[in-house]
DNA sequence: GTCTATACATGGATAGAC
DNA sequence: GTCTATCCATGTATAGAC
C-alpha cells in the first residue's frame, strides 16, 4: 500500500462515515461517499471492492477509532454511580461525533445484508469488550455480583444505548426524559451499595433466594 | 373511499410492512413494495403521493395493530415481575411478526428524513403510551414509586427494546444473552417487593435521600 | 381507481487511458 | 493508483388510455 494509496483508503473510511451520519443508510451511494470525502468514484471499488465492503471497514475502523478514545476514562472509574454519571457524557460525546449513528444505520442494514452484519457485530464487539470489562470490576462491589452477568449487561447496554440513541433521532426531548429516568435510577446502585450491613444481607439472601427458584 | 380503493390502501400498507422487514429501508422501494403487495407501481404515488408518506402510513397502521394485541394481557399485569416475563414473550411474538424490526428500520431512517421522523415518533409514541400506563401503575407498589419517572423509563424502555431486537438481527447469541441478563436483573425487583418492611423502609429512606442530593 | 408506457435521476460496477 | 467515460439496473414520478 503505497502513501497516497493509503491516504486515500483513509479519505474513503472517513468519507464513508460521514455519509453515513450526514445522509443515513437509505443515501449513502458510491457516488455520495466518493463526493463527501473528495476522491473519485470508481476508486472505491479498486479499493474495496463494493460499497458495501467499505461500509463494513469503516464501521471496524470508527469503532476502534471512538471505542480506544475512551479506554483510560473506563478504567479510572470507581462505581456504577459514576459509570452512569459517564455514560451519559459519552453519549453527547458521541452523538456529537455521530459515531453511534453510524452503528444505528448499519445495524438496521445488517437486517439484511450479512457482510454488514458481520461488520457491525464486530464493531459494537469492541464496545461490549470495553464494557463488559469495567462492568466485572464495578459489579463486584455489590450484592449484585453474586447473580449478575456482566457480559449480558455488557450487551444489553450497548444495544439499549444505540436505541435510545437513534430514538433521540426522532425525540429529542422524549430521549432526555428517558435518560434522566435512567439516571434517577441510578440512586438505586448507589442506595445498595450504601446500605448498612445488615439491610444488604437482607438484600443479598433475597436475591439469591430468587435466583435459585 | 371505494371498498376497492380501500383494500388497495390496506394491501399497500401491508406490502410495505412487509418488505421492510424482508428486504430493509435499504431495498425498500415503490417497486418492490408494489411487487410485494401485489399491485400496481403507480398506485403507490395515486394512494400515498410518494414511497416515503406510504412507509409513514404503514408505520402507524402496523404499530396501531400490534400495541391492540397486547392490551388486554398488559393490564392484567400484577407486578414487575410479570411485566418483565411478559416483555420477554411480547419480544418474541414482536420478532417473529416483524414490527419491532419495521420501527428499527424507520427510526434508522428517520434520521435524516424529517416525514419519517414523525410517522416513527407517532408509531413509537403507541407503544410508549402502554408501557407508561402499566408502568405507573405497577410501580406505585414498590419503594421505586417515590422517585422513579414511568413516563421516562417507558421510553427508555421501548427505545432500548428496538436497540436490542436491531442487535438481535446480527448476534442472536448475543442478543439472547443480553436479555437473560435483564431478566435476571428482575429479580431485584422481586427482592424490592418482597424485603420484610424494616429493610424495606431502609431502602427507601436511603434512595430518598440520593434523589434530594 | 387501475393499467401501460415512459421520462428522467441515481446507483453499482467496469474498461481503458494516463 | 487515479481519472474519464460508459453500460446497465433500479428507482421516482407522471401522462394518458381504460
Amino acid at each position: 500500500m503505497s502513501a497516497s494509496g493509503g491516504a486515500t483508503r483513509l479519505k474513503l473510511l472517513e468519507g464513508a462515515l460521514r455519509t453515513l451520519v450526514e445522509q443515513g443508510i437509505a443515501k449513502t451511494s458510491a457516488r455520495s461517499i466518493a463526493t463527501t470525502a473528495g476522491v473519485n468514484q470508481a476508486l472505491i471499488f479498486y479499493h474495496f471492492g463494493s460499497v458495501d465492503e467499505l461500509l463494513a471497514a469503516a464501521c471496524v475502523h470508527g469503532a476502534e477509532q471512538r471505542v480506544s478514545r475512551y479506554r483510560e476514562r473506563l478504567a479510572a472509574l470507581d462505581s456504577l454511580t459514576e459509570l452512569l454519571t459517564f455514560a451519559r457524557a459519552m453519549h453527547a460525546e458521541e452523538r456529537a461525533a455521530g459515531q453511534v449513528a453510524v452503528l444505528g444505520q448499519l445495524l438496521a442494514a445488517g437486517q439484511t445484508a450479512p457482510a454488514l452484519a458481520a461488520a457491525t457485530s464486530a464493531g459494537l464487539a469492541l464496545w461490549i469488550e470495553e464494557l463488559e470489562g469495567v462492568l466485572t470490576r464495578l459489579l463486584a462491589a455489590t450484592p449484585l455480583a453474586a447473580f449478575a452477568d456482566p457480559a449480558g449487561l455488557a450487551r444489553a447496554a450497548a444495544a439499549s444505548f444505540v436505541g435510545i440513541e437513534l430514538y433521540e433521532g426522532i425525540d429529542p426531548e422524549g430521549a432526555a426524559r428517558a435518560l434522566d429516568s435512567l439516571e434517577q435510577l441510578a440512586v438505586l446502585a448507589q442506595a445498595l451499595q450504601g446500605l448498612g450491613p445488615l439491610s444488604q444481607r437482607a438484600v443479598t439472601h433475597r436475591l439469591r433466594r430468587r435466583t435459585r427458584g
